[in-house]
DNA sequence: GACCAGGGTAACT
DNA sequence: AGTTACCATGGT
């Protein structure tokens, strides 16, 4: 009981970079950032909640993962994370298909592109559309209150956080009405979120299925859902279906790119097709350093 | 009050 | 195939 996991020297991470780069929005920041090198954050994902520390250690990070064993690390947090890959090697990759990103990628090293949940991400990123990242934050809140599974008072040391659930799984999401998921701010996507949460569960969209397909195809078939379009789709696949070569093109990096490569109001398909064709099967962790950046120094705006 | 937000749809040319 | 109004809601 009470036992920590704890990983010293992780490179190329920085929990800040991770969590607040828009990718995920079921999280919250709980230390006081009286210093300036500890940071810890209140997650719910992957079925869990986790109460996490990260500190400067000799080489990198350390990470403590509170009441967590090793088991739970290996088979949950290696792989949210994406602790497995090297995020060395892909920077230099980016640098090498664009050496004007080194001062950019300088700015935030430590950024990972989490493995998320399919059907948390597929949900939380149709939320997304049109509304910014605070409200997409209290909408995929109200929706996990209304309907997923609630935290135990005392389930985590140092849970600091006002979460009191998990976001719901497909069947518990199924089994509310369109009104009350308006009633969580949802708006206009409520019909949406119904659309895809009927295919999920019906089983017409099949993550195990989505993993087989080549990126367009998974693209393509995310698309027949009703408020998925080209950048949602990207989302989805970039975040949670492990597909790096997915590029989504939002407001932020179309204003992005046209100020760094095209100099002109370019359409969002072309400015995928060509950042893809620039960095390849990394593209979408390209996008991840654009995107931050530009969003800290509100370029276009 | 107008305008915008990690967009997408439907109804137009 | 390429535009445009509209969609809820909250913030500036």
């Amino acid at each position: 009981m009470n036992k920590d996991y704890i990983k010293t020297d992780v490179k190329d991470f920085h929990l800040k970079e991770i969590l607040e780069c828009g990718q995920c929005f079921h999280f919250s920041r709980t230390d006081s950032g009286e210093n300036p090198n500890k940071f810890e954050y209140d997650i719910a994902a992957c079925g869990r909640f986790l109460h996490i520390m990260e500190e400067p250690s000799a080489d990198g990070v350390k990470l403590t993962f509170y009441d967590t064993d090793e088991w739970e690390y290996e088979h949950i947090w290696k792989d949210y994370f994406d602790l497995e890959s090297d995020y060395g090697e892909v920077k230099r990759r980016i640098i090498e298909a664009d050496p004007r990103l080194e001062d950019i990628i300088s700015e935030n090293p430590g950024i990972r592109i989490l493995n998320q949940e399919f059907f948390e991400c597929l949900i939380s990123f149709i939320i997304s559309q049109n509304k910014q990242i605070p409200q997409i934050k209290q909408v995929v809140r109200n929706i996990s209150t209304l309907c997923g599974d609630k935290r135990g008072a005392d389930s985590i040391r140092f849970f600091n956080s006002d979460f009191d659930a998990l976001f719901p799984r497909p069947k518990q999401l199924a089994s509310v009405t369109e009104d009350d998921i308006r009633g969580c701010k949802a708006g206009f996507r409520a019909p949406y979120i119904m659309d895809a949460t009927e295919k999920v569960v019906s089983g017409e969209i099949s993550e195990k299925e989505l993993r087989r397909m080549p990126t367009d195809e998974a693209r393509q078939k995310l698309m027949t859902i009703k408020g998925v379009g080209e950048k949602v789709a990207n989302c989805v696949l970039l975040y949670s279906l492990g597909r790096t070569d997915a590029f989504p093109v939002d407001v932020w990096m179309k204003r992005i790119c046209e100020e760094l490569y095209f100099h002109k109001d370019t359409p969002k398909d072309e400015i995928e097709k060509s950042m893809c064709k620039k960095f390849g099967n990394i593209a979408g962790i390209a996008q991840q350093y654009l995107f931050i950046y530009g969003k800290e120094r509100n370029i276009g705006k």
